[in-house]
DNA sequence: GAATCTAGTAAACTGCCGTTCACATATCGA
DNA sequence: TCGATATGTGAACGGCAGTTTACTAGATTC
């Protein structure tokens, strides 16, 4: 028997490298024209196969774009250890830096993830929304202890707010664009300020 | 003869309310739903009529994001207007109230505007960005007399973050509600800080 | 009060696009 | 060397959804 359902975990490295070649280019075609503008056969072109042939590595469109998004949180995870040892203060600068740096190094993924999450089907859009509330939750716990005296819907609000802040870089079309460097430091300074971080604290903490 | 193409502008006064009601549904369903998710005959139901009669109001899907969106556009506007004989400070603090007013007043249609966009034809995407030019120049050029130590490339990049830390109460989800007055003082606070005005003119100037 | 225009319907059309299928090639362990 | 598996192709399929068409009922006008 031949053609029991391929396995998709990709088995040898040629397969991981054709997987990874198809995740960079649909996150930059998806950014570029949007996910229903994007066709399959587009992404498999880009990838240097042919439309079907993405299907060897991914079960469908939907997927591809899971995967991204999957990966965008395991990276800002990782933020979230980093902080979780330190006190309130440096925690909090510290998920400033991390964010910061992620947003402007990887504009699309922060993009995508901002915009084209409502393609996706309402199920993972839940395992989604729980991502981003226990992302967010460690923010406002920070900022709990440290500015204890706003209610919790208003640190939550103004936590939503410096986020979508600091994402603009990666939303924004890529007019007069500002260098990387002004904007990380920008967006890192204006972060902190919303949250009552004294840019000094900010500008300390290096990882 | 009888079928030279049909008007599309509303004749009667029926049918200039029947228009109105197709908007107001798809602004509803095209937020909670997304533009592709949504179909015609969805928005049809929604305003008491079948699919194919939405024809009779406008010529295609597309037109009625970009109805939606010029309503907006039309709205942003009338703060400009109002600002544009103001000095520099008041006139950012008009700015900021009228912005913050409309965002949180109009969750859905903001909302839209940052997010749909890209479904839209190039063309129409153009014209568009131009009138988003259009208005955060009038923002950057008040703050330019405000702050002119800060280069040009900063002064845009703030006035986009700032702008998108606003818009931010209409993109995220509706989860634990913060009250519409409390998001709005928060919002408009937060905006006065993050341009550099003081808080207390922001707070003054009520249109 | 016939002629005309507007607003609406049901049914059919159409093109796109994600997906599947049948088949080829190559890689590789035993 | 040989079977098995992984990777890839071209062609076809199938369904959804935006749009068009033909037709009707009501309103409006002269």
């Amino acid at each position: 028997m031949s053609d029991a359902r391929p396995t998709l975990e990709p088995a040898t490295e040629k397969g991981r490298r054709r997987r990874d070649l198809i995740l960079q280019s649909a996150i930059r075609l998806f950014d570029e024209r949007g996910f229903h503008a994007t066709g399959i056969d587009d992404i498999g072109e880009a990838a240097g196969i042919t439309g079907p042939g993405v299907y060897r590595h991914f079960a469908g469109k939907d997927e591809i774009l899971i995967a991204i998004f999957d990966g965008v949180w395991r990276e800002l995870r990782v933020g979230l250890e980093v902080a979780s040892g330190q006190e309130p203060e440096a925690a909090v600068a510290t998920l400033i830096d991390r964010h910061v740096a992620f947003a402007v190094d990887h504009r699309a993924e922060m993009a995508l993830l901002q915009r084209q999450l409502g393609n996706l089907p309402a199920d993972y859009q839940r395992r989604a929304q729980a991502n981003r509330d226990r992302y967010e939750g460690v923010w406002v716990d920070a900022l709990t202890h440290l500015r204890p005296q706003w209610s919790d819907a208003e640190r939550r609000l103004i936590v939503r707010a410096t986020l979508w802040m600091v994402n603009s870089y990666a939303l924004d079309g890529h007019s007069p664009d500002p260098d990387p460097e002004t904007a990380r430091r920008v967006l890192t300074a204006m972060a902190g300020t919303s949250l009552g971080v004294e840019s000094r604290a900010s500008l300390r903490s290096k990882s």
